[in-house]
RNA sequence: GCCCAGAUGGUGGAAUUGGUAGACACGAGGGACUUAAAAUCCCUUGGCCUAACAGCCGUACGGGUUCGAGUCCCGUUCCGGGCACCA
């Protein structure tokens, strides 16, 4: 009797072996080299896993466990991301405390995790919403509190160093980032209050509390991250988001912009994950120019604002200003002729969202009354209110040239503005010439259109644009009418969050002003309220929390009741956001039960960082900015031992499923097969409308299991919800109800979630692993079709029957294996070798179909062959290699093995190229080793079989050897 | 609009980076074993022409470089992703 594949006592027997002997369990060992692999880790949504999550922990756990052949010490950790909207939903619906529902989840999540066999240490669980982890988010919360950035170095430093330097000298000349640029004294420094030294150094510190605007989100109750926001409507619900100023946690990403950009061009990330983070960041260098400015057309300078520009050169075309209309600075240039229209138009944009502004580009704006000197040319020009210039950029103020800018070129032709055209041969009757490139002209447009500066005027006609960009910042630094300046786009994180279910901040207001609870004292926990909803008076929910005050003197929580600030004062009622736990795990699973640190200096010193990151792109702009904006900072503090976290980046794409439509009769309970609708495209709503005899019918989702190939099973949806139970299916000629499929993102809502413990039970991990794997490249995404996954199941029975006779016997001997035997095995594992190093696992498993047919077809039985071949299986299906490997006698785990090396001299005929013949010579390629001595190259190339074919009959004239590789011979033409 | 990545059979996708295009798998068709089914195994499967051999055409489209192009260069079309009034 054959030994029949079993994996699922197999695997079950591995499970219980691998927690046993704590076989994935890592330790620092300075003796070998480390590599560390990671996951994004997971939110525990109450779905559960889908067959789309574990695509990328497949990738990287073989990943790891070839490293772990190779002989390196693989740290290889998984955790959770335990703070999230959908747990406090939920909580709000049920009143469950979210902890309770989001324990349930994770312990949900491992369970389907454990089953699929993956090589975790789980001794280094985190889980972002326990107290032993957030009290270092909370305590780098506090670092960045205590810190500011100095512009010079580039590095943060402690505030106190900020401090002592406004007592002596105030300001000065100091860069340092900020919020915006601030003049004093040391006199007028040391003059001032508790409370207004506080505010003024919130200017300045990396965790800082700022008026700004925030995306504001009614439906949830709560801020936004600028990446949290899409298209104008929430990321989460798609709600519509309004712009409000309010009093909030921020970050200052900002500060770091530079140091973002720079590292990019140092870590091993995919080129549209960079570009993405350039554009997010968005430097841009420029000029900022200062613009005095009057009240009427004769009337004399009232006072300046700061234009930016990137087109220095083009400032002989200004032909108005504009100014943003939340800028400060249009109070005062408004004359109170113009008061009247001004106040309306602010009053229009405020009303308009978000969403609004983004969509609808008509052409707005109004005069304020005042003019702009230009301090080039000395002409004075209209200032323009208008929503096209932002308040968050450069200096919330531009000066308009029409001419070579599109948006103003739209803004003057509404409003009837001048237009003078400055480069040569450009054509700007029907649109603006916005191309950097061609020579400049109408710079000044006349002798003297140039006003004098110390015996200077600027003239740039002639010189090509660049060089007038050059030309122009000279004159403008040389003449102090402005500066260089370079601008990021990147914004400060707003870092609170009007929510119950996230970290509490440590920050407790004496009187007015934040305070920092004492390190010693976190983590500051979570309190417990009855209700997880803000509060009647609009507070967050914390705000229902009746022990949530801080006694200064005892150091400890007490009841709301005793405040009296004095010695105790209310704590923060904002939560952090969800990027604050995922921004700095990493750096905790080196070291993850220390109680004194956030790791340990040993610890960090060995793990470094982390090599192998592997997650979905959509953290582009999200997790991936914060997290190393937050170890930058660490690394700054000497915490951190590198300044980029994530070394290499592999973005693993979406597992797409196939959902399902059946069509409801609007106004009825008639479900109508969908072969038997008419089609209609809707312009306005931009896809198709279905009609059956004139009435139109609205998709539902049918979930998957409802449905065979497309054809609905009617009675069991019938059974699925009462929606169903008394409908009445129309059904097409064949008797089939015939359901629409379109390829959407896996999710619950959609009713095309397909898990992957159905496949454990059917098939096994191992051909799960292997097939998820086959489904395509790691990077792209593509629908779950579990078709295929039959191939993949035959292939491991046939692998499992090449080591077993018909007795169910194991057949490996101490026999030589033949020179195919090596050449099928070498070929293998240089193919698998080359495809794990560069994460083109699929092309791997067609290898190991074609070597264990090959195999088996030659009837191999040495061990030399087998061993070799259950470890290079071992990655990808570690059961399976596990069961054979110790059937073969090995009182080790495979895992320990020693990856096996291929050797070019087994592989050395095959590789001969597709010989070419021209010109009477034959030319082939070779690929031997660069040291073989010439001879050898031509008898290699000679004896090939492939030669053999054009070179019978023919006469050699000559041979010529081309360094290594190619080998040109001659032949007498016929 | 700007930037990035793509386009190969009925399908997912290979092609050692310029050397016999379509590996491997799925699907489809045919066959063997079987009372039958399942399982397993074997054959065929890009298109056209052909009884067959042979031949011709084929990697989105149009050009180019080369003895030789899916691969390199120029142009076009289409799909996907990112940014988007960022001065």
């Amino acid at each position: 009797m054959a030994k029949e594949y079993n994996f699922r006592e197999i695997e079950k027997k591995w499970h219980q072996r691998w927690v046993e002997q704590q076989t994935y369990r890592v330790t620092e060992d300075p003796k070998r080299k480390k590599f560390y692999v990671l996951n994004m880790f997971p939110y525990p949504s109450g779905a559960g896993l889908h067959v789309g999550h574990p695509l990328g922990y497949i990738a990287s756990d073989i990943y790891a466990r070839y490293k772990r052949l190779q002989g390196f010490n693989v740290l290889n950790p998984m955790g959770y991301d335990a703070y999230g909207l959908p747990a406090e939903q939920y909580a709000i619906k049920t009143g469950q405390h979210p902890e309770k529902t989001t324990f349930q989840n994770i312990d949900r999540y491992r369970e389907q995790l454990d089953k699929i066999g993956f090589s975790f240490d789980w001794d280094r669980e985190v889980r972002t919403c326990s107290p032993d982890y957030y009290k270092w988010t909370q305590w780098a919360f506090q670092k960045m509190f205590k810190s500011f950035f100095c512009n010079k170095t580039q590095k943060a430093m402690p505030i106190e160093v900020l401090t002592e330097h406004f007592e002596k000298e105030g300001t000065g000349d100091w860069d340092v980032a900020c919020t915006e640029e601030m003049n004093f004294t040391a006199e007028e420094w040391n003059s001032w209050d508790e409370k207004k030294q506080s505010d003024v150094l919130m200017n300045y510190r990396l965790a800082f509390m700022g008026e700004t605007m925030v995306n504001w989100c009614p439906a949830l109750g709560t801020v936004l991250a600028n990446d949290e926001v899409v298209n104008g409507v929430s990321e989460r619900g798609g709600y519509p988001v309004e712009q409000k100023k309010m009093r909030q946690w921020c970050l200052r990403v900002s500060a770091y912009s530079q140091r973002l950009l720079d590292g990019l061009e140092t870590i091993d990330w995919s080129e549209s994950i960079k570009e993405t983070q350039k554009n997010w960041i968005g430097r841009s260098e420029g000029a900022e120019i200062r613009i005095p400015y009057t009240l009427s057309i004769e009337g004399e300078q009232e006072g300046e604002f700061t234009i930016f520009t990137t087109r220095a050169d083009t400032m002989f075309g200004v032909t108005f200003f504009v100014l943003a209309p939340e800028s400060e600075l249009v109070d005062k240039v408004t004359t109170p002729e113009q008061r009247a229209a001004v106040d309306e138009y602010i009053k229009y944009v405020k009303g308009r969202t978000e969403r609004e502004r983004m969509i609808d580009h008509t052409v707005t704006g109004v005069f304020s009354g005042a003019y702009g000197i230009n301090p080039i040319t000395g002409d004075k020009c209209p200032i323009y209110v208008a929503e096209y210039v932002l308040a968050g950029y450069g200096t919330g103020a531009i000066m308009a040239v029409p001419a070579h800018d599109s948006r103003d070129y739209a803004f003057a032709k509404h409003f009837d503005l001048p237009i003078i055209p400055l480069v040569e041969g450009a054509d700007v009757s029907e649109e603006s010439y916005d191309a950097k490139e061609g020579i400049v002209m109408n710079s000044p447009r006349a002798e003297g259109g140039s006003v004098n500066y110390d015996g200077e005027c600027l003239n740039l006609n002639g010189k090509t644009i660049k060089e007038a960009i050059a030309e122009t910042k000279r004159f403008v630094k040389a003449h102090k009418l402005g500066r260089v300046k370079v601008n990021y786009r990147l914004r400060d994180a707003i870092f609170s969050r009007q929510r119950y279910w996230g970290e509490p901040f440590p920050v407790y207001y004496k009187n007015g002003i934040p305070t920092m609870i004492p390190e010693e004292c976190l983590p500051i926990e979570l309190p417990q309220v009855d209700k997880f909803l803000p509060t009647e008076t609009g507070e967050p929910p914390l705000g229902n929390a009746t022990k949530w005050a801080w006694d200064e003197q005892n150091k400890k929580i007490v009841e709301n009741s005793l405040i009296d600030e004095k010695t105790i004062f209310p704590i923060e009622l904002y939560t952090m956001p969800g990027f604050a736990g995922s921004s700095a795990y990493y750096l905790r699973y080196m070291d993850p039960h220390n109680q004194e640190a956030l790791v340990s200096e040993k610890a960090a010193a060995y793990w470094q960082n982390v090599d192998l990151y592997v997650g979905g792109s959509e953290h582009a702009t999200g997790h991936l900015i914060y997290s190393r904006f937050w170890n930058k900072f660490l690394f700054d503090l000497g915490v951190s031992k590198k300044e980029e976290p994530f070394q290499k980046l592999i973005n693993q794409g979406m597992i797409q499923g196939w959902s399902s439509f059946v069509y409801r009769l609007r106004n009825t309970n008639k479900f109508v097969s969908f072969d038997l609708l008419d089609e209609q495209y809707d312009d306005a709503k931009k896809k198709n409308l279905y009609f059956y005899q004139g009435t139109e019918a609205d998709p539902v989702y049918a979930d998957i299991s409802m449905v065979n190939g497309n054809v609905l099973n009617v009675e069991k949806i019938r059974q699925w919800t009462v929606e169903f139970r008394d409908a009445e299916f129309i059904l097409n000629a064949n008797g089939q109800y015939i359901v629409n499929q379109a390829i959407e993102k896996m999710s619950k809502s959609k009713y095309n979630v397909v898990n992957p413990d159905d496949i454990c039970e059917n098939y096994g991990a191992d051909t799960l692993r292997l097939y998820e794997m086959f489904l395509g490249p790691i990077e792209q995404s593509k629908p779950w079709d579990v078709a295929g996954i039959d191939g993949c199941f035959r292939f491991l029975k046939k692998f499992w029957m090449l080591f077993w006779d018909k007795d169910g016997q194991l057949q490996a001997d101490d026999s030589e294996p033949t020179a195919e035997n090596m050449k099928s095995l070498h070929k293998l594992i240089k193919k698998v070798s080359a495809d794990i190093e560069e994460f083109s696992y699929n092309t791997s498993i067609p290898a190991f179909m074609v070597a264990t047919s090959e195999l088996s077809s030659q009837k191999c039985r040495s061990r030399k062959v087998l061993e070799p071949l259950v470890v290079v299986l071992a990655p990808f299906c570690p059961h399976i290699a596990e069961e054979l490997w110790e059937a073969m006698g090995h009182e080790t785990t495979v895992c320990d093995a020693p990856w096996p090396k291929w050797d070019d001299k087994f592989l050395v005929e095959s590789t001969v190229k597709m010989p070419v013949q021209f010109n009477g010579k034959v030319r082939f390629t070779l690929d031997l080793p660069a040291d073989m001595p010439k001879e050898e190259v031509e008898k290699t190339a000679l004896s090939a079989p492939e030669a053999g074919k054009y070179l019978e009959g023919q006469q050699i004239v000559k041979t010529v050897v081309v360094p290594g590789r190619i080998i040109n011979i001659v032949i007498k033409p016929a």
